[in-house]
DNA sequence: CTCATTTGTTCGACAAAATAGAAACTAATA
DNA sequence: TATTAGTTTCTATTTTGTCGAACAAATGAG
């Protein structure tokens, strides 16, 4: 089956990673992805999500240093990958086309 | 999962639908699928498709009439509802915003 | 110095979606 | 009426989506 496309949440949790620009990690992402579109995940999710997105690629992690704040591990920070932002757009662009083609119509009040 | 979003490629497939405007049915989606995003899916992977759209209301299907052409089965066709466009417009006005906020470099070359 | 607490990460399991391939139907026509 | 082309449906397998809980490390309190 060799997916190389996004499938409809990992698309959710790369544009959040993009967006928290390089301070994005589980919490984070969790937070940013209930405050920005109103679904709650648990961490389990986001970073399963996260691991499969580093294995297609399409970001990038690193351990970040030693915390200045109250206890806590070291944070697995991720950023977005060249080839990340290029599935992003290709995908985008797709949809957009096909908006395009839409019939005026599918879209006036009771149209069903 | 208890899952009520659309998948990705339900998604695609419930696009082509409402271009279809009423045409649609398994082979003719396959086809403009393939014509417009390149995609080379089977009968059965878009029927499955279909038959879930239908389950979850964003779809409506019924059996055409017998056809002129030489042989061949009823067709049954697709055509979209209005909670099916509902959902279109709201997960496109998500990802728009989402978009609004990526940080300008994300797409330089060169990001990663 | 050791240990409970806090803040994170990782693992294991399982449901749903995506996908392929082939079988089963159906109706027009030779 | 047997053939056959056009479709739908069934079955099986891999990926995604999702949760709950186990595990790990950094710190402050005693």
């Amino acid at each position: 089956m060799r997916r190389t496309y996004l499938g409809e949440f990992e698309e959710v949790v790369l544009l959040m990673v993009a967006i928290l620009d390089g301070e994005g990690y589980g919490v984070t992402v969790s937070q940013a992805l209930e405050e920005h579109t109103g679904r709650i995940v648990t961490f389990g999710t986001v970073h399963n999500t996260l691991i499969r997105l580093e294995e297609k690629g399409f970001v990038q992690s690193e351990l970040g240093g030693a915390t200045a704040e109250r206890g806590g591990r070291r944070k697995r920070l991720f950023r977005i990958t060249a080839l990340g932002s290029e599935a992003l757009q290709e995908i985008q662009q797709l949809r957009q086309n096909l908006w395009q083609l839409l019939p005026p119509h599918t879209f006036r009040l009771g149209s069903v």
